[in-house]
DNA sequence: TATTGTTATACTCTATAACTATA
DNA sequence: TATAGTTATAGAGTATAACAATA
């Protein structure tokens, strides 16, 4: 009657897809862009800001798979409200380093926190099933260090 | 050392949204997009089309769970390459009814498979595996009738 | 001459509001 | 009056090409 789960591999490519997309998964990550106004992609731009440390605008390109005259437009945006500044690199004088602000660094432990973790589903499963899980995940690759 | 698997409900959660976002995953449907110049969004679009069956524009939007005015726009780019056409509904004239073409219907069957086919890295589980795997999932909802 | 970043532009994705035709 | 679809418009996401400043 129902055929779409003949296929035990199908099954599971079609639940790792539902669970990653489930709604409920980014409703934090929502939540933040709706208090703080700021779009979805500046705030993961956030996700791969170092907190203490400034990165040059091309790091940032290359951290986010992006093209570098994207990242100059969600700088801007982070810039727009004071979540993070650029500053002159001190001896390359091409380079622009972007830092997070004290407020953009809170907001970046905020939404670090909202990406990381788990849906609450996730209690559904036992410390065991869990770990057994995560075995079978890593065996799907690809390697993570 | 490596401070991101401590948690193993979080690797997990990690490793979901990695592997449902793998690249690989997605290169057969960017493959078609690349040969046939249709962008993206109305492919998936085809994804809910039944083969066979003509449905209401209304009927698209839900299932592609976007607004009806989107819909249009989606329709348009379908028709414009030959894939889909147009129809007055039989009794309610406010009605339009989407029919794929015969081209229309291939390119369905090719995107189906592209989309539900798992990524190759599957091989590295026996079928034991991938059935035990299939359970836990399960069990991380939602319920998929 | 090569590299960093910016600007201008354009395309895709998607929604809201206003509208037309039909029920 | 309510419903189906369309149009106009706008904002978000993202890339390419041309460009300025610096190396």
């Amino acid at each position: 009657m129902d055929d779409r789960h003949d296929d035990p591999a199908a099954e599971v490519w079609q639940r790792i897809r539902a669970i990653s997309h489930n709604p409920t998964a980014m409703a934090a990550f929502h939540q933040i862009t709706q208090e703080t106004g700021l779009p979805l992609a500046p705030l993961r731009a956030l996700l791969v800001l170092p907190l203490d440390e400034p990165i040059p605008m091309r790091q940032l390109a290359k951290r986010l798979g992006c093209d570098n005259s994207y990242v100059t437009s969600l700088v801007d945006a982070l810039e727009q409200r004071g979540l993070a500044v650029r500053r002159q690199h001190p001896t390359d004088r091409r380079i622009k380093v972007i830092m997070l602000t004290d407020e953009g660094r809170e907001l970046t432990k905020r939404a670090q926190l909202a990406d990381t973790t788990p849906p609450d589903s996730f209690a559904n499963l036992s410390p065991t099933e869990i770990t057994t899980l995560r075995d079978l995940l890593r065996k799907l690759g690809p390697d993570q260090t």
